[in-house]
DNA sequence: GAGTGGTCTAGACCACGCA
DNA sequence: GCGTGGTCTAGACCACTCT
């Protein structure tokens, strides 16, 4: 493995070679990584450590285990990824699955807030999203997404985008979205939000300020979302 | 240990044996658990199983672990449980810490909702409390919380409640809080908003509406705060 | 130095998926 | 029946805390 001045335990460095692994592309997303077996021999480590390390990935979702089949690079598929990350519903319980219309990309110098959020040096290029989510055929959800141009090149000329954009941004730019920092707030309709949500001017809506962040660590998202809850609600679980 | 028609591992029911001693009490919040290998003889196992479901439960942050020292109960201070399960911060990241005033306890018969939202059997007995929470000296969050009685005996006659409720839980009812569910949505301010929280009638407030799950399953409050967010924000990290 | 949890190993056997 | 991950064991040694 590697040599470095601190203690780093035997499973930690092999949980770390894995990481780089899956981030460089060794295996493609839904692709089986080599058994267990394999990967002792090849690191010249026990079952047991190579183990211990897996499950570690397997918890935080970056790869499936199955039993009798073997291990797999996790797949951003639309409908994980709604699920894991889109976190409207309704009242009660069922998950909400949105719809996207009225799109527009354009890309442009950054602004000094977006330079801030996404940690990107002055100068950076950024393509800005806009779209109105409809769920249930109402809209409900306006965002404008920030994304660096140098993460995903030429994305904005990839249009219609997808309804998920995180499992586009594994497939075509090799990028694993692995967590979200978001802050949310209640504000007034503006007239803007009139426009795109069919509300009443001064309405309260539900603003998501979310960051993504990469396997990598990089910000690589900065999104905005307006939505009507009306009849949705924002539904979290914490444990 | 046990046995079951289903096939359940071993280190599972380790799990579940320790599960219900720490839910039954028999060790105290921060009391230290037998070690290891304690454990291992008077289960019969080995130590490598027993290892497995003690990993799990500091997991699940019902134990602490610490090389040396040993396994603990995990504790519920009012400084963890805060950071736990109390979201609302500064915009950009420091926890915001609150202070309660103007607190008020009564005991009624639940209505048709918290039994519903309670899972109570009709006819079961509530405490209502309301208070408005401070946050840097200005009211930020007003809130009406929610308690079966039967769970909670006698909880409306200990005035003033901390400001940390599930330390209290854990302390002197032996529940322990383990997750919640939260739906949020925005709304306007009513006339009892404005009473609370001196905003304008019809600003747009966040509504937090929880409900507390206890270490056997059990729905043991129902909490819906509503809070001015000019200054402060919800705060969620998603991985 | 004694006792705790943390790491690592080697090997046996079980449960599952698939051909 | 073979190969995979999942469970379980026994034992060695390491790192940390406390006395």
């Amino acid at each position: 493995m590697d040599e470095s001045p601190h203690y780093r335990p035997l499973y930690r460095q092999v949980y770390d070679y894995l990481v780089r692994q899956i981030a460089d592309g060794a295996w493609r997303p839904a692709e089986a990584l080599p058994s267990e077996q394999a990967l002792a021999e090849k690191l010249r480590v026990s079952q047991g450590t190579v183990r211990k390390a897996l499950d570690a990935l397997a918890a935080e979702k970056l790869i499936d285990r199955h039993q009798g089949k073997g291990t797999f690079v996790a797949e951003h598929t639309s409908e994980r990824a709604l699920f894991r990350f889109f976190r409207l519903a309704e009242p009660g319980g069922e998950r909400a699955v949105p719809t996207s219309e009225a799109e527009s990309a354009r890309r442009r110098p950054a602004k000094a807030a977006e330079l801030r959020k996404l940690h990107l040096q002055k100068g950076a290029q950024v393509v800005e999203i806009r779209r109105t989510r409809l769920i249930g055929g109402q809209p409900a959800v306006h965002e404008c997404i920030i994304l660096p141009l140098a993460v995903f090149p030429s994305i904005d000329r990839r249009q219609p985008l997808p309804n998920a954009l995180y499992a586009l941004f594994q497939q075509e730019y090799g990028v694993n979205i692995v967590s979200t920092e978001e802050e949310l707030r209640a504000d007034a309709a503006r007239r803007e939000d009139v426009r795109h949500l069919k509300l009443p001017l001064g309405a309260p809506l539900l603003q998501i300020d979310r960051v993504a962040i990469a396997l990598d660590g990089s910000r690589v998202e900065w999104r905005v979302s307006r939505c009507d809850t009306t009849h949705l609600v924002y539904a979290v679980n914490l444990s």
